[in-house]
DNA sequence: CCTACCGATCGGTAGG
DNA sequence: CCTACCGATCGGTAGG
């Protein structure tokens, strides 16, 4: 009740001019959280609100204090996915030698997927239940990212470091590897390092090829 | 009503003893393939037993003459992509020398999930929703396959072919490269073959590594 | 294989 | 942030 004002008209894309205090976007962060964790278990379907809500020991109705829709609170979730993602990743993309650079965004997406399994467990199996205009944006900022992939892998191919002919299929086969890591690895008990090493050994060989780029 | 008796009593797992008719097995059949389509595009707990139905101009309750849940049709479609995959790995895990093998087992992983998308789709991402003893059953199929997986790389390595440490991270890596490709390849527009070529060339270089192991 | 129907769940709103 | 509630959907059953 001494909270700032509801952010009504909050759309994505569409930046607030009133800002929200700290306690109200700290809560905010919670739910889109706690969202994350409900519709990775359970799905979108058949995560309820309810279930959100019980997560932070909440009512239901009160969840509408911070987001307009169940819809709404899945795209925050991929939004929040593909941003963290994107984070590093443009410098990354510019940095040493073509051998190097490829092993710096294979390394990349290990870290950032297998860090983050319930965000990305919604980010890659939750897609269908994006609305049309959610999925287009989405798929816009997903189609740059791929573009950095698919540039290294041309660059590494002219160095001579890989052998593929096919550019685009290296790079999402390459994007596959990294990220199939959310279906298996389990942070607490594997190495998220090691598992990047393997992945750069695996496609790059033994040389020194993007030796430590953290 | 000239059918077969309804098949009561079918379990997973536990062989019917009454043969049914060649009708009802091919109705069974193309239920279960119209919820995979379904499941694919609204996930398990969104899609319902009313579009299966819809699907093939039928009304939802004549489907429980054919399954007795939607569990039981979950369940089906994930024994069917199991079953499937399995079909040819236990003969290309043992043949040809170790690089060979490794590239014939990776190219059979991305010709059998790429060529069936909407099956593998609902294999991979509505595992959450099979409940735990169906879980249990494909775990343990999983795990075999797994292992083959596993000792494949550790012939590789042995013999030189890929320079990885690890081989369970190894394995686990080649079938993601190899999984994923339900998420981007369209069968309609995408060369499975050249696909294959690709993932072997990445990993073993353009070595002539497992030729035309059709 | 169908019509009719039940009980439960769920997203969302009213009003405070 | 809560209580109370509505309308719609859905899995499953009865009975034929």
């Amino acid at each position: 009740m001494t909270d700032s004002p509801p952010p009504k008209g909050r759309q994505p894309g569409r930046p607030r001019h009133v800002t929200p205090s700290a306690d109200y976007l700290k809560r905010h962060e919670e739910i889109v959280e706690a969202a994350a964790k409900v519709f990775q278990e359970k799905g979108y379907g058949s995560g309820s609100l309810d279930d959100v809500a019980a997560a932070l020991d909440l009512r239901k109705a009160s969840l509408y204090y911070y987001v307009h829709s169940k819809a709404e609170l899945l795209y925050l979730i991929f939004e929040r996915a593909i941003d963290g993602a994107i984070e590093d990743l443009e410098q990354l993309a510019i940095s040493g030698s073509p051998a190097e650079r490829l092993a710096g965004l294979l390394r990349h997406q290990v870290r950032t997927v297998a860090s983050n399994p319930s965000l990305f467990a919604v980010f890659f199996d939750q897609r269908p239940h994006l609305e049309d205009d959610q999925e287009a944006r989405i798929r816009d900022k997903e189609r740059r990212y791929l573009g950095l992939f698919v540039d290294a892998v041309d660059a590494a191919i002219g160095s001579g470091s890989i052998a593929v002919e096919n550019s685009h299929y290296a790079a999402q086969l390459l994007l596959g590897m990294a990220n199939w890591s959310y279906k298996w690895v389990d942070p607490d008990h594997d190495d998220v390092e090691t598992i990047a090493d393997a992945a750069v050994r695996l496609v790059l060989g033994s040389s020194k090829t993007g030796g430590d780029v953290r």
